[in-house]
DNA sequence: GATGAATGAGTCTTCATTCAT
DNA sequence: TATGAATGAAGACTCATTCAT
């Protein structure tokens, strides 16, 4: 499907979601929008209601499909550790796939816009709701909120993190990122978080006063 | 210090910095900026040359300070995992002082805002130099850019994720977060990051066939 | 047409002219500009791309009819004399049909505004082009650069001196300017120039030794 | 004297004549003048009352030194015709070396700035009383204001045309202008404004039937 | 669906001037 | 004299949205 093929309503959110992962949502206007999507800007309101219409398009594209690769990576058949292997294996590709839609709801997650509060509340929820079942697999508490709200974040952030700054880092360090380097990435983002959390449990463990040789492998 | 014995110049930085990290750069207007502050909104200009040079004051102030916290971390005369661990310690610490700058500086790198771009790759450079040392004696090839482009940033993102979603947290999971649970906080992701870190650097030497398999498990 | 039926695009032009002729385009703010023309603000900036872009607008409104009021007085079937008082004619009537436009664009032409440098420039090569079979057939040399860098610019300042200091003399010598007064004004024009352009010729010949004394006086 | 031994008010005025010619008096601000004059803002107020105070000063540094020019080369025992090449040397040399000071204010003239709309008036009155009788000696009604008002602006016109297109045609023709251009350059404007008007005085006298052979020379 | 003119509040920045020191 | 902070109005421009066509 070329570039032309597409509905003028299409267009407009995927070139939204262009120039929001670039700039921001605030610093991007509609006109902007309307030009670089070549649609008349009061088509903007028309399909979307507004500005703010687009974004919420945006966040609920991104839960939609982003939740769906998660639960599709949890099967409770697996061993956990392969479970979260498989989760950071969707997330990269899905990031990959979705760089700019990911970037766009990442980076206004922690913005005070009233409209989309709401949104993120959800979806917060929602996810919690999908891996609740697999943290407490991996020896843990899934009902230590403390823990969870401090592992939960990170998951993402740490996958997400090589993604912000990667323009950044394309000039200063003068790295090209191919598919190569993707594979390699997961490795060793698995590889960091699998141990760091088997960390965590024997620690856990460990203040139990349940520790033998045995858990420990 | 009252807030009334700070100067106009003061009062300026600090307001922005506190809405600059609620709702964004881009969004907050320096009218807004000058009424909080108390100063009127030509001020701005006079002391900041525009709306961006606060932005590249949020940024110096930033760095100066975090760069130095991190290097009072670095000690070669104790073993990398300590200075791991401390580096965390001043980390979380420097954040939770300074949690609004923290957030301003990390919500602004990923945005493409041309006027601060130089900024940006200067400090990047500035970072590694610092750390690379250590990055040496904890097992892994500092002259590898790539494994560093992809721990550098997480270091970074798994420390600040929680402060990124921590007003959403607080209100979707009803948790406060006190000295004790920074305590906890620190522990657990200096866990997560030794632990794995330490995996990445066991799987690094597997590969060459420097050990064997015995001390694997 | 009243003053109601033109399109606002027309309004701001015509408004702005007035304006610029009166206090100068610097001196001349857009708010003003709008509130005189009835329209809105923005939309100044919607039709000439902002302040600048009605001045550019004004440029070359003028040389186009300015180029085409002179060219139309140039016969080269007609003898020279002829053509410089057609010139002055039309220059004549020209202006005061469009006082407000020649003005701004004259009080213009000695300021810096680097947007406009390029249109002015373009202006000057076209007006020499115009001109310059006429001044050979004055007995002038039409290459001779410092002869024509002379007389063009005192052509135009001749007629335009005048309505430079208008409304000055109106009140200073209570004067008023009607059709008489301006046919005078051809005529004293006219003698001026086409008598001093001929004492030139003949100073010229007379240097190169063409001519003998009788034909002097 | 160096530029360092001006005082503050000196360097303000001539700081402020150099800009004001450049770009105009509404398109200056005090800030460049201050900044350009190594002097600080608040000094312009001190010294002159304000920016206006500025241009008040400029129009009459201007007026005693020209007019004075003017009257040294008018004497009532030399031929009228050598009172005119008198006058425009004079003027040519004191433009020449008050270039800037000159524009400003003939740029200024035709503006309706209300605070030196007095000073202009004035100034015109002073003018003709200086010239008036040379006017009657060169074969003019010195009564005849119309002719006044034609001739009068005309004069200082022709002379200054040049100087207000200069940087344009510097730029557009390439022409260099030297001492060698300027002794040009009086003579023929000395050539086209005496013949002009003694072509004018022939013209009035043969309408009023007084022409005869020995008149014409 | 699509257009483009129009609106009015908003953007950031600069203005000339004043005042206490 | 000289400074620099401070003011409030005004500078040009852009914003998202609406509406008649």
């Amino acid at each position: 499907m070329t570039n032309h093929d597409k509905t003028a309503k299409e267009r407009i959110l995927e070139t939204a979601i262009s120039l929001f992962a670039q700039r921001g949502y605030a610093a991007v206007g509609v006109r902007e929008i309307a030009k670089n999507a070549n649609v008349n800007v009061s088509m903007i309101s028309y399909y979307y209601q507004g500005k703010i219409g687009i974004l919420k398009s945006i966040f609920n594209a991104f839960h939609d499909e982003y939740l769906q690769s998660i639960q599709s990576a949890i099967d409770d058949d697996k061993p956990p550790e392969a479970c979260v292997k498989a989760i950071i294996h969707n997330m990269v590709d899905f990031v990959r796939e979705h760089v700019d839609l990911t970037m766009v709801v990442f980076n206004t997650l922690p913005l005070d816009i009233p409209e989309i509060t709401e949104l993120k509340s959800e979806r917060v929820h929602r996810l919690i709701d999908a891996v609740s079942g697999l943290i407490g697999r991996l020896g843990l508490d899934p009902n230590d909120k403390e823990l969870f709200s401090i592992i939960g974040p990170s998951l993402l952030s740490i996958v997400l993190a090589h993604f912000r700054v990667k323009p950044v880092q394309r000039k200063a360090l003068g790295i090209e990122f191919d598919d190569m380097f993707y594979d390699r990435y997961k490795e060793i983002i698995s590889t960091i978080l699998l141990r760091g959390v088997k960390g965590l449990s024997e620690q856990t463990k460990r203040k139990n006063g349940v520790i033998d040789e045995n858990t420990r492998r």
